[in-house]
DNA sequence: CTGAAAGCGCTTACAG
DNA sequence: CTGAAAGCGCTTACAG
């Protein structure tokens, strides 16, 4: 009535559970007919070894488990994407745990991995480094992603915002734009933050005028940040968006204006989500599916035994296209 | 030097193991006193139950197993983001396995399953029910998602294709169109058959003049069928493509050889994605996460006991926009 | 080459 | 209210 067990196959095959083992993990010292034995009556029987009880006893799971938080569609996809490409070509099942809101919940998530995984990849930006710690199990193999960790800390990968930012600001300027905008993401955001950072610093460095007003990654805030500029009659000639569903707003809303783009105004975003490329919005192209393989990599390093490592960046790319043409202004 | 395990919480709070248990699954037979002390001690230690443990003892893990295969990004996303949504919810966590390719591959990814999750939800186009009923765990509760099954099969939950292309032609007619162009999906995907076959129906049924034109669901096939269709002069006032990447670049075919749309021509898609809703484009909306929110649900149902029943529809919905207004024909 | 036995870290009747 | 013991389904030294 229930799934046959290892019992079951050795009974049929009359040998030992210990044989039965062998034969099925390939070992050497098993006599072929023995083997041909075991691998009928496993036939008969339909039976498939209880990766559980192997796991329990090998204290080694081949799987790897995921938190995330609540992610939108195109970053959450194409990251799980990477990590399973890369887990499926190193034999590790993946176990993913979303992390809806509060903080208890987070922790709990992570609790409930102990015993089930090999090793963590962790993105959580609602828990600080030391909250982390608290919850994760104390000797399990951790990699965090896109978290703020403190100087030294646990190995992490991080997207490299600044290098992007940087990156727009400087091809802006190569097109002649000297005042810029930039509607940042939401406050508590770790990337919106870094961009906005960077993004001063490389307009001070390369003595342009700029401003920062208020954004959080929606459309509607991105109609709003253009709504109250032209309002007060700021005058600018380039905006780069912390996010592109910001920047495909702040570009109709500024065509609504009758301000043409990239003539009067260019306009930049971050991310290259498809709609960026159809609508031919310059951007910062973040390789997400890249990021994840790499995560899962070298995670699996480290369970292997690799050395910990510290913080790594992934450098993101820019992606011109007509939103910035070099233009009249250039 | 290795994890604390309930032995040794049980050490340091001088009870037994099985009193640990008690108290750490919060049995009402624990004195107050001794369930302090135990609280205490995995405080000390800070002690994590190892998951996998407990699962065979309980032979009941809290995992729902996930076999996906290669899917576009929207799609994927949604799916999972919805089954997340409902395991959250209901204490289950998700083990994902995709399957890249081949049939053995496919197979043995099932397998792996077996001893980590409680049941599994599966959508594997590549494999037939013979080969998945060989592959799957015989006692395993499993819910198939948009998979070919036969009468009275395992139960199963499918994307009601034939509802939404149904009410596309409905709506062109509607609108005065008689003469319908259908680009299909490629030849052995399921859904693609499906959308083709209504399609052809209703409009035998609504008695207007039809073509079916071959497509794969990518935007270069589009592009290429409409343009045989103007190079051998084809008359035809409507286009429903199978999907909406098909219907994006129909719509941009038709506008550069000068076809107005959608006052000469009507055209629809199916999906609803993001640049569907951008570019204005009618189509068939698919409640993705939904989908495989319900499909979870089912399945954690089929788990407690639930009657299997059979296959289930899950109904799309026409969204109406630009591409097929009313306009001059209607 | 093969088997008996202990162990992985839990839970739970069974006694008391 | 609490403990000793068996059991979940595997793996692996240890003997032979």
């Amino acid at each position: 009535m229930t799934e046959a067990t290892i019992r079951d196959v050795a009974r049929r095959a009359q040998v030992s559970v210990a044989t039965v083992s062998r034969a099925l993990n390939r070992l050497e010292n098993v006599s072929e007919q023995t083997r041909n034995r075991v691998a009928e009556a496993v036939r008969e029987l339909g039976y498939i070894p209880h990766a559980g009880a192997r796991s329990l006893s090998l204290a080694r799971t081949n799987a790897i488990g995921v938190v995330l938080p609540d992610l939108h569609g195109e970053f959450f996809s194409e990251i799980v994407r990477g990590m399973d490409r890369e887990a499926s070509r190193r034999g590790y099942l993946l176990l993913l745990s979303n992390l809806h809101g509060r903080k208890q919940q987070a922790a709990n998530a992570l609790l409930a991995m102990r015993g089930r995984v090999d090793g963590m990849l962790v993105m959580a930006p609602q828990l600080s480094e030391a909250e982390l710690s608290e919850a994760l199990p104390a000797r399990l193999p951790t990699l965090l992603i896109n978290t703020r960790t403190q100087e030294g800390g646990r190995p992490s990968i991080h997207l490299d915002n600044r290098a992007g930012a940087r990156a727009v600001v400087e091809h802006l300027v190569s097109i002649g734009r000297k005042r810029l905008i930039h509607i940042a993401g939401p406050d508590g955001n770790i990337d919106a933050q870094e961009r906005a950072d960077a993004f001063r610093r490389a307009c001070a460095a390369n003595k342009v005028g700029y401003e920062v007003v208020a954004g959080d990654f929606s459309e509607d805030s991105g109609t709003a940040a253009i709504g109250s500029l032209i309002a007060r009659g700021a005058e600018f000639d380039a905006v780069f968006a912390a996010n592109d569903n910001m920047a495909i707003a702040a570009l109709h809303a500024l065509r609504s204006a009758g301000i043409r783009v990239p003539e009067q105004v260019a306009v930049a975003g971050f991310d290259d989500i498809p709609l960026a490329r159809h609508l031919g919005i310059s951007t910062v192209r973040v390789r997400i599916a890249e990021l994840g393989e790499r995560a899962l990599g070298r995670l699996i390093d480290l369970i292997a035994g690799a050395e910990p490592g510290g913080d790594e960046l992934h450098a993101p790319e820019l992606v011109v296209r007509s939103t910035t043409d070099r233009g009249s202004t250039g």
